[in-house]
DNA sequence: ATTAGCACTCGCGGATCTGGAGTGCTAGGC
DNA sequence: GCCTAGCACTCCAGATCCGCGAGTGCTAAT
């Protein structure tokens, strides 16, 4: 019943019939595995070891007279492997012919802004894969370059906040009126300082503390900056082709698609399913999955790195069946 | 069979079945008509009139023994119908409570990222609706008020632009490597000539002129901002709530769903459909729809207005039954 | 241990049937 | 003349049934 070491003839049972169902998204009959993939034994035989692997928890079928589909374990498994022969020998074929790389190297370095990039980074995901995918803006903890402050009305102004890897934008609501060149004055001070202890420690928190004797505008634009490093919650999410999860079989059900749909909108779910992605790749399949409603689906999420440091995270969301070769 | 004008009863037949209809999403019979709407005649003569109005186009049956189901025309006649009363006297029933509306405003102004907040509405506008909604960007001419140029790498810069209802940042590609201060400079330059010329006519046109005669970088400085506030194409969509188009009953079948779950991804047909939104509250009914894929589907589209000027657009999209009542 | 053969199970699609819903018509009433 | 009651007719939707085919699991033979 539980996962004994298989041997090699499960194993090889257990491949083809995982392959097969990824490709016809039906269940998987003996006659099929024999047919197609040459293990020099007969169907009866193939039975047998199927009938094996389903008591320990690797298949299931549907009913008494269907082929076999692989479970969750079953997937788990065989991601495992493929995850490790990646790592060791390189990969023998790659997914993306160089040709087609260059190609979108080009077409994400043609956007001139740096939101289009990502947008158009889910797009090419999701049109590759035929998989809704989801790409997020660099998040974690950054260095701050530049900032400058640009007055909006009375009592906003605009921050803008440069750092390794993009800028982004906060509103800043002031105590008091503030001229521009006021506003321009903090923001070179905060520049310069930043420029000045670039590469040593954490700055911010130095600065933070020089703030309390300053102002009261160069103090709640640091604390705007604080909260806007501090990690958490400024992340985004640029989600593609979500569409193309309706052209999966396992989808055809809207009751089944509303709730993965539902979840893919809303942005704490993509954090708590995609954040948790440590290593280079990482992949939730089925129950794995964090979220309840996703517990239909896989999800493959890499880090994508950016100027060095790995920095934001890319996914795509599927079916359990989906080609996890990538 | 065309449209003259229908007397007192049929109209109020129509607008029974167009209720009901919206209200049940299933063909309404006489009957239904008879019991919840005080007409003061039979189911027969109901029914009768139900059979002119099908004649003139109006009405609709799946088949000969189901009720009747209002056709686009029909909803084109009560939507222009409800559009022009409501812009005759107040509206009677504010759909929001005051509270409510106060409450929304608060936790748009709470969010102090500008897109953050366009999110948000859309957000809001879908839990409102029900349906899945969009919001654009503003967009449109607008006029720059600041530029900043920052160093992102050697051949890199980001452009910074502020104008009159936000920023938003693009990357220039320098033709040959330029000092920080250099940038400086030329942010300096450019945004004190903004602001020199700011409230007469069309300053770019000007500075363009000016930039000829100035060094490379400027030039490309300007050939970006030339283009950035080229109205077209800077426009970007927020779409939120996808997934309850899902729990409308015509869209129990994913053939009708996918086109339009992928319509709404398209940032094309969101252009199409949104923008040509010329006045206040804009209506589009089924095959109205300048895009074949959403042909099923109705768009109410608003613009909303931002420091003065209309600007940018949000819309609902919905089946083409909904209670366009809002 | 593998394999051929075979009986058995079970889901699926098609055909059939029936109940009910809603209409359209017609004849009679105000 | 318009409205209404009554009724026959149509047609969909759901239930039921049937037969086929697929695929297994067992068993006996090699």
């Amino acid at each position: 019943m539980l996962a004994q070491e298989l041997d090699a003839r499960k194993e090889q049972i257990l491949w083809a019939v995982i392959r097969e169902y990824v490709a016809r998204a039906e269940p998987v009959p003996s006659e099929v595995v024999f047919q197609r993939y040459s293990l020099g034994v007969s169907p009866a035989t193939i039975r047998s070891g199927m009938h094996a692997l389903t008591e320990m928890g690797y298949l299931r079928q549907p009913h008494t007279s269907a082929g076999r589909v692989p479970t969750d374990r079953a997937y788990r498994l065989y991601v495992d492997r493929l995850l490790s022969q990646a790592c060791g020998g390189s990969s023998p074929e790659p997914v993306l012919s160089a040709a087609e790389r260059e190609r979108i190297r080009r077409r994400l370095a043609a956007r001139d802004r740096p939101e289009e990039a990502l947008e158009e980074a889910a797009q090419t995901l999701a049109s590759l894969t035929e998989y809704p995918s989801v790409v997020s803006t660099p998040g974690g903890p950054r260095r701050l370059r530049h900032v400058h402050l640009v007055p909006l009305a009375q009592d906003r102004a605009l921050v803008v906040l440069v750092t390794e890897s993009g800028a982004e934008q906060r509103v800043l609501r002031l105590e008091r009126p503030a001229s521009a060149e006021e506003l321009e004055e903090v923001s070179r001070l905060v520049s310069r300082w930043l420029e000045a202890v670039a590469g040593q420690g954490e700055p911010l928190e130095r600065l933070a503390a020089q703030a309390q004797s300053h102002r009261g505008l160069l103090a709640s634009v640091v604390g705007q900056l604080r909260r806007a490093v501090a990690a958490r919650g400024n992340v985004r999410f640029f989600v593609q082709g979500v569409a193309n999860i309706l052209k999966q079989p396992e989808f055809q059900d809207v009751r089944r698609v509303r709730p993965v749909l539902a979840a893919l909108d809303r942005e704490e779910v993509l954090r708590n399913v995609l954040l948790p992605a440590p290593p280079e790749v990482h992949v939730r399949i089925g129950r794995e999955n964090p979220v309840e409603d996703m517990r239909d689906c896989s999800v493959v999420a890499a880090a994508y790195r950016a100027g060095g440091r790995a920095v934001g995270v890319l996914g795509v969301v599927g079916p359990t069946r989906m080609p996890y070769a990538r």
